[in-house]
Parts: structure tokens; C-alpha cells; sequence
DNA sequence: CACATGACCTAAC
DNA sequence: TGTTAGGCCATGT
């Protein structure tokens, strides 16, 4: 695959693609890892303007606050929690599971 | 180059 | 505890 786009967004995508399964990733740390802490404006708009939102796992991606954010693929914030919680992942705010 | 936008973060009220 | 304001970064127009 061909991860077309600027620099930092591949970055933010190769960052993302490294989370495994079952775990997440705040804006927060992923702008860490770009050495840009304050980043995380331009981490999540690197996420949510990303062509392959398919085949990158965005919905593993979630606020430092516990919140998801929100989701830029069809349904949006709702298919995040949904697939958040089919992947077990159900330790987030509003998950309707407390 | 300057302005406007966004799935953010932190601090303050 | 909930809301408001300011700041920061990258991208697109």
C-alpha cells in the first residue's frame, strides 16, 4: 500500500497502524511519539483527512480525556464505540456499559 | 502569505 | 462538575 500524503500524516498513520488490537491510543501520545506534544490538533486532522480510513484502524484512536472525538467514517462516533467495543475495548466514556 | 478549519489540550471561571 | 477561553500544529483555500 501507498501512503500517500504529507509527512506528518503518514507519521500519524504508521503510529496508528502500530496500535494492536484491543488497545488504544490518545491524540496525545501519538503526537508525543512525533516528538510534537502539542501536536495532537494536527494528529486528528491527520486522521480524520486520511484517504485509507478503512484500512487504518482511526477508531482506536481516542481523546486523552477517555472521550473518542469522533470519527470521520460512515456512522460515525457511533460505529467508533461500536467497534471499540467489539474489539473488547469498552473503557471509554460513553460506552453505555460503565 | 494570510485566513479559516478541525476527530485537541490545558487552564480558568 | 460543566462551560468558556486561549493556545498550538498542520492542512486547505
Amino acid at each position: 500500500m501507498k501512503l500517500e500524503g504529507t509527512e506528518f500524516q503518514i507519521r500519524v498513520w504508521k503510529e496508528i497502524l502500530k496500535i494492536p488490537k484491543g488497545f488504544t491510543k490518545t491524540y496525545k501520545e501519538i503526537a508525543c511519539d512525533l516528538n510534537k506534544p502539542k501536536c495532537a490538533r494536527a494528529v486528528a486532522n491527520a486522521c480524520g483527512k486520511n484517504p485509507f480510513v478503512p484500512i487504518i484502524p482511526c477508531h482506536r484512536v481516542i481523546r486523552s480525556d477517555g472521550h473518542l472525538g469522533g470519527y470521520s467514517g460512515k456512522g460515525g462516533i457511533e460505529m467508533k464505540k461500536k467497534m471499540l467495543i467489539s474489539e473488547g475495548f469498552f473503557n471509554f466514556k460513553g460506552n453505555n456499559i460503565k
